[in-house]
DNA sequence: CTGTGACTTTTAGTCCGTG
DNA sequence: ACACGGACTAAAAGTCACA
C-alpha cells in the first residue's frame, strides 16, 4: 500500500484502524487506554472511527501506550 | 534511541531536524518543499525548529514531499 | 533563502451527558 | 465497554511584514 494515495480522510480513518487493532489484541479497553495515554476517553473513540487528526506528540502517546516504536506503527499501517 | 523517552519540546525538535536533514539532502529550498507540501513557507521555517506540533495529514504532507514513506520517516528519527 | 512575532481562523482535545 | 452529541477551552493551521 502507497501511503502517497491517501486522501487526508483515509489517513485518519488508517490510522485509527491501526490503534484498534493494537489495542484490541492487547486486550485494552478504550478507558484503559485513555489513561496510559494521558487523553480524554472520547477522544480515544472518535480517534479510533477516523475523525481526529491528531497531531505529533499525541502521536507519540498513543504509540507510548501501545507499546510500539512510531516507525513500527507506520509500518504496520502502511501494511494494511 | 527510544522515543520513549522524549518530551514533547524533544518529539518537536527531532521531528523538525529529520525533515531539516532530508530537505537538505534533496537540495530543495524551505520554499520548493513549501510548494511540494502545499503549505506556507514560514511555517515549513517553524516545522524545522521544532516550534510546531504538526498534525497526522500534514505529516504524511511531508513525507510526500520528501519521497519517504511514514514508516521510514520515522526510523531516521528514530535513529538519531 | 530563512527566522521571528504577531495575528485570525480552524480544529484539537476536554468534559458533560445519552442509549 | 463503546458511539455519539453539545458545549466548551486550548492549541494547531495558516498568513503576513519585516529582518
Amino acid at each position: 500500500m502507497n501511503t502517497k494515495d491517501l486522501n487526508n480522510e483515509e489517513i485518519k480513518k488508517l490510522f485509527g484502524a491501526t490503534v484498534r487493532k493494537l489495542r484490541t489484541e492487547k486486550a485494552f479497553s478504550q478507558e484503559v487506554l485513555a489513561e496510559k495515554t494521558g487523553l480524554h476517553r472520547t477522544y480515544i473513540s472518535d480517534v479510533e472511527q477516523g475523525e481526529r487528526n491528531l497531531s505529533l506528540v499525541n502521536i507519540f502517546k498513543f504509540c507510548n501506550a501501545l507499546e510500539i516504536s512510531p516507525a513500527d506503527f507506520f509500518k504496520l499501517m502502511e501494511e494494511a
